[in-house]
DNA sequence: TATTTGCGCAACCTTTAGGTTGCATATATA
DNA sequence: TATATATGCAACCTAAAGGTTGCGCAAATA
């Protein structure tokens, strides 16, 4: 089941271990040691970020390291570029009602 | 009570509704009718939307439009950018491996 | 003034999310 | 080989999410 990316990151669990693979692969037994949580509720997080492809598998033995998945990540900024001319156009604005009340 | 922009996201329907009001505010009515659900149903995304400042109410009479606050999407840009360097390297070790291929 | 319309709030219901414990399996090690 | 360790899966529980209907209130309109 391909899960959504928005869903993924919407716990603050989920995005601290994204930021922490994204820094280096980790196994989830060293995930478990940085969250006040069993191993098994990590377990269940890296389970939703690997099925929606925001993290990979790497067996080493009976380790496994989740590497970060910078491609899927992007999709993020791609969702976010329709937005952008948005938030441009309300600086800019800004920026002109500043200057407008300086003038003044 | 200040909601988190990654739950409010993390929602199809308050994803449209976010993609809507960046072209033009709207009024609660005139969003429930691009939507298959109650009004009730888009009130309630609405508020969380609200309740986390991605849109902006501007009352008129008795409607109210609900407009798009860019500077607040911009956050989510913000908490992407740590992962931006991690995308580049990737990109970066996977057209160093193209062109290594290619030259064999 | 009486009525319609736009909106928000509250109560309720069902599904999902996120945690727990327990167990099975595969690999490393004594 | 026996044992310890790393991981994943399943069952279970509680809280929250997302939908519904019903209601109240304020503004527009007949």
């Amino acid at each position: 089941m391909k899960q959504d990316i928005f869903h993924a990151i919407a716990d603050p669990t989920r995005r601290a271990i994204l930021t922490l693979v994204a820094i280096q692969a980790l196994t989830p037994n060293a995930m478990a040691e940085k969250f006040d949580m069993t191993r098994q509720a990590v377990s269940k997080h890296i389970k939703v970020l690997h099925e929606c492809d925001l993290i990979k598998p790497v067996q080493s033995g009976r380790d496994i390291y989740y590497h970060f998945n910078a491609k899927r990540m992007q999709e993020f900024d791609h969702w976010l570029a329709q937005f952008r001319q948005s938030w441009e156009t309300q600086f800019n604005q800004l920026d002109q009602l500043l200057t407008t009340l300086k003038e003044q």
